[in-house]
DNA sequence: CGTGTGACTGACC
DNA sequence: AGGTCAGCCACAC
């Protein structure tokens, strides 16, 4: 009983749609906090996204590195071994990095309307648990 | 239950 | 461009 109630706790669906939404970016894309709030459906949870992340199970699999703040900027400690890994990973599948910092304007990622709606053709939802 | 702390943000200066 | 600040929200003490 327990366990199945903290398994539908409100924040845990929260989470669930966050993650949700960062397994959509494509990569070589990138998307901001505030971005993959509002279209998990949580407007000015931004916070809470940063927050999903550090929670996420290791299992998803997810394309944190993809996620940067409102500025294209790398929000882990600069220099950091965490920063210095989602500046690799960044750089590895072709978004150029100066210093930590990302052109939104050339790596920004656009989902479409049927993307918002329905997520990425072929994406597992079972992956993140019950809905 | 009050306080402080962030993988945040937009507004101001 | 760079610094401050008040909201923000889940969580640790």
């Amino acid at each position: 009983m327990t366990a199945t109630m903290a398994e539908s706790s409100p924040i845990r669906q929260r989470y669930r749609r966050i993650w949700q939404q960062v397994a959509a970016i494509p990569p070589g894309h990138v998307a901001t906090y505030g971005q993959i709030a509002e279209q998990a459906g949580l407007p000015r949870g931004a916070r809470l996204v940063g927050r999903a992340l550090g929670r996420a199970p290791r299992s998803l699999e997810l394309p944190w590195h993809r996620v940067l703040n409102s500025q294209g900027r790398i929000s882990l400690r600069k220099g950091g071994s965490g920063w210095k890994e989602q500046t690799r990973r960044l750089t590895d599948e072709g978004v150029v990095v100066t210093d930590g910092r990302v052109d939104l304007k050339e790596h920004r990622w656009r989902p479409s309307l049927d993307e918002l709606m329905w997520g990425p053709a072929g994406m597992d939802l079972d992956t993140f648990g019950e809905e």
